[in-house]
DNA sequence: TGACGTCAAGATCCG
DNA sequence: CGGATCTTGACGTCA
């Protein structure tokens, strides 16, 4: 059982992916930020590794119009090695990798223009993953399309373009239900129409059903079928909806006890569940600590580590509470512990707790800060106080501190990022 | 024709 | 001039 995130890191210094505009996107600008974006990518391997996270979705950015002709470089020859040695990781650790093109990747539109348009990207996600080297379970996932007035005939073109794939294509290929279009129970039909698997969306499911009869974990069940040995564990997408935001909008974090009491009401044996949260590898770790069988309190004081400052920022007295739950070294509270966190960054933070936590971070450097950077440091915090400029003019000079004189504890911290 | 979703690039504004 | 903040881009479907 793995659980894992999606296409980027938050707080991970040195592993965002760099695009450019279409009418930039010449070979040597290309060049440079495909060779970028693979450092990147080998960067959030690495974390991952680090962290025990065994499931990650690779972004379809990671070369920039990877699928458009206006990209003729040999990307594929020119970063041979880099993609194997990314993909020697990637093996190595036992992780599990796959793609997601996005909502305009369309197979099935009755413009063949748009098709093979859709091909060509369908093309170049597999190619990515055979650059990388890895097997067929690492996975392309891609919704079935649109609906055009009639879904049958629709799901039927599906069918048909889907012949149209190259092999090596076809056997990557998994199918999703969507939020809008194409339920569950369609994208089965189709799926076992072309032996192809399914993964089940809950959220989408929930916004998107063509009935409520069965629950989430018969409907796993169901698509459970459609994975055979070679396609690897059966993956499922999860995520809860942002309470603020509209139907559908994923939320800001994962929250722990929702998540508890679904992954206690499914079989979970074989299963691997990549969470779509906007906090990305943060809810990856949150889950996968919550759901360990090795509990060991070290886990939860590295986390708190990372989290301390934000959490005094939003709720000095859920800070205290915090470092009271984490006294008892043989204890593990995990689910408390991130109960604690997320009902702390829930909270606005008052100009007094901001201040509080900055003159913490700002520990570390007065003895060694030069007396411009005391200055600047100190004009940005009267500047906050008379609301002449937001925190984020703090935290980014906070931040720059801390990468010029090497604080490993404070690069690691979510406070310049949450 | 614009909303939808996503997030960095690119543009512009500010001190 | 550097940094903060606002706007654009790139894609296809649907109302």
């Amino acid at each position: 059982m793995s659980i894992g995130y999606a296409c980027r890191t938050v707080g991970v210094p040195y592993t965002d992916l760099k695009s450019c505009t279409l009418k930039n996107a010449n070979g040597a600008n290309l060049y440079k930020l495909i060779d970028h974006n693979l450092s990147a990518l080998e960067n959030i391997i690495d974390y991952n590794i680090i962290n025990n996270v065994k499931l990650f979705r690779i972004g379809s950015d990671l070369i920039p119009f990877g699928s458009s002709s206006v990209n003729n470089i040999l990307w594929g020859e020119l970063f041979a090695e880099k993609f194997l040695k990314i993909g020697e990781k990637i093996k190595e650790s036992k992780m599990r990798v796959s793609m997601h093109p996005g909502q305009y990747t369309v197979l099935n539109s009755p413009d063949e223009g748009i098709v093979k348009r859709a091909i060509q990207d369908l093309n170049y996600h597999t190619q990515v993953l055979e650059c990388l080297g890895v097997g067929q379970e690492h996975k392309i996932v891609l919704h079935i399309g649109g609906v055009y007035n009639d879904k049958k005939v629709a799901s039927q073109r599906f069918i048909t373009h889907y012949h149209y794939l190259d092999e090596s294509v076809k056997r990557r290929l998994v199918i999703e239900n969507d939020d809008k279009s194409y339920t569950i129970d369609n994208v089965l039909e189709i799926g076992i129409a072309l032996n192809t698997p399914v993964i089940f969306d809950n959220l989408h499911h929930a916004i998107n059903a063509y009935d409520k009869e069965k629950s989430d974990d018969d409907w796993i069940k169901v698509c459970k079928k459609t994975w055979q040995k070679k396609d690897g564990n059966q993956k499922i997408h999860y995520s809860q909806q942002d309470p603020l935001k509209k139907i559908g909008s994923h939320s800001h974090t994962i929250r722990i006890d929702e998540f508890i009491r679904f992954y206690e009401g499914i079989e979970t044996e074989k299963l691997d569940i990549m969470l779509e949260v906007k906090d990305k590898n943060l809810s990856a770790v949150k889950c996968i600590n919550a759901t360990n069988k090795d509990k060991k309190i070290q886990t939860l004081e590295m986390e708190w580590g990372k989290y301390k400052y934000t959490v005094l920022e939003s709720s000095p007295s859920d800070y205290l509470e915090i470092r009271k739950l984490l006294t008892n070294k043989s204890d593990y509270p995990v689910i408390s512990f991130y109960n604690l966190i997320e009902s702390a960054l829930q909270k606005e933070c008052t100009a007094r707790n901001t201040i509080n936590a900055a003159l913490h971070i700002w520990g570390y450097f007065k003895n060694i800060a030069e007396d411009k950077e005391k200055n600047r440091f100190l004009k940005s915090i009267e500047d906050y106080k008379q609301e002449k400029t937001s925190v984020r003019t703090i935290k980014n000079n906070l931040w720059k501190m801390s990468i010029k004189y090497q604080q490993p504890y404070l690069l690691g911290s979510y406070y310049f990022v949450l």
